[in-house]
DNA sequence: AACCTGGACAACCGCGCGCTG
DNA sequence: TCAGCGCGCGGTTGTCCAGGT
């Protein structure tokens, strides 16, 4: 038994979209907001997929997308991101603000990839390639071999890859990489943190009021990092400090 | 000038997950 | 408890365009 489609696909239009489609869209976002896709087209009155409608709003039309070239810092920080998590696009470009997922996406598999490559490196694995004479270090994240802890205690093990996500990115891989990863949250502040709002690495990951997580016991234990020494590179919003 | 090729990016598709009745 | 619905995500495809032959 299949799946039933998302919307009437009859009437609805497909490809590239209209400058008017566009102006229809915005405009029935700026006066209702955003959300409730499926009925958006209708009430809209757009022939679309509700689906095509959120996603042309949240990769192109959104007003706070930062267009244009990808920066140098952005490019390690994907690359960087992209180690710890995979193709989790979203999580990647919850980090890069005014950047969507597909917009990286994309990028990764345009220019990054080829980037790395060229460097010697599996862009996948994050390995450097057998062939390649340079020193071979740790340049991959495993959790295998917890696997019996992680059948006993979920959460333990969660906790246990936390810790070593940030063990082998700050200690061996990326020296230079705070993993206190914090997300701002622009339209709702809700953690004061000497002027930044931000969520950190355990609560971004999921798992909330933990004894790990560096937000939940704010009030009681303030973030260590680099921000409160005034170190800024520009990243303190994407919660990654150098 | 015409054709080919590959890069870049917008858009589509199918699936998984969470929510709700 | 479970089925249906809607949303979001990641992979894939389609289209446009610039550069090369």
């Amino acid at each position: 038994m299949g799946r039933s489609p998302c919307c009437e696909k009859a009437h609805t239009n497909k490809g590239a979209w209209t400058k008017e489609e566009d102006d229809r869209l915005i405009a029935y976002i700026r006066a209702h907001g955003d959300g409730c896709w499926r009925s958006l087209p209708k009430a809209a009155g757009l022939l679309r997929c509700g689906k095509s409608c959120r996603l042309r709003w949240i990769n192109y039309l959104r007003p706070d997308l930062k267009r244009g070239n990808f920066t140098e810092d952005e490019d390690e920080l994907i690359i960087k991101l992209h180690s710890l998590l995979g193709n989790k696009w979203s999580l990647i470009a919850a980090r890069l603000p005014g950047r969507t997922d597909n917009e990286i996406k994309n990028y990764w598999n345009t220019h990054i990839r080829r980037k790395l490559v060229s460097r010697g490196i599996d862009p996948s694995t994050h390995k450097l390639r057998k062939e390649t004479t340079v020193s071979r270090e740790v340049n991959t994240i495993s959790f295998l071999g917890d696997k019996d802890v992680e059948e006993d205690n979920p959460d333990k093990i969660f906790l246990d890859k936390d810790e070593k996500i940030k063990k082998i990115l700050v200690e061996e891989k990326c020296p230079d990489l705070n993993l206190d990863l914090k997300i701002s949250l622009p339209a709702e502040p809700s953690i004061e943190n000497g002027g930044k709002t931000s969520a950190c690495f355990v609560c971004t990951l999921g798992v909330q009021n933990s004894k790990d997580c560096s937000c939940c016991n704010f009030a009681a234990t303030a973030h260590g990092s680099s921000s409160s020494k005034g170190n800024s590179n520009g990243y303190e919003n994407l919660g990654v400090w150098k």
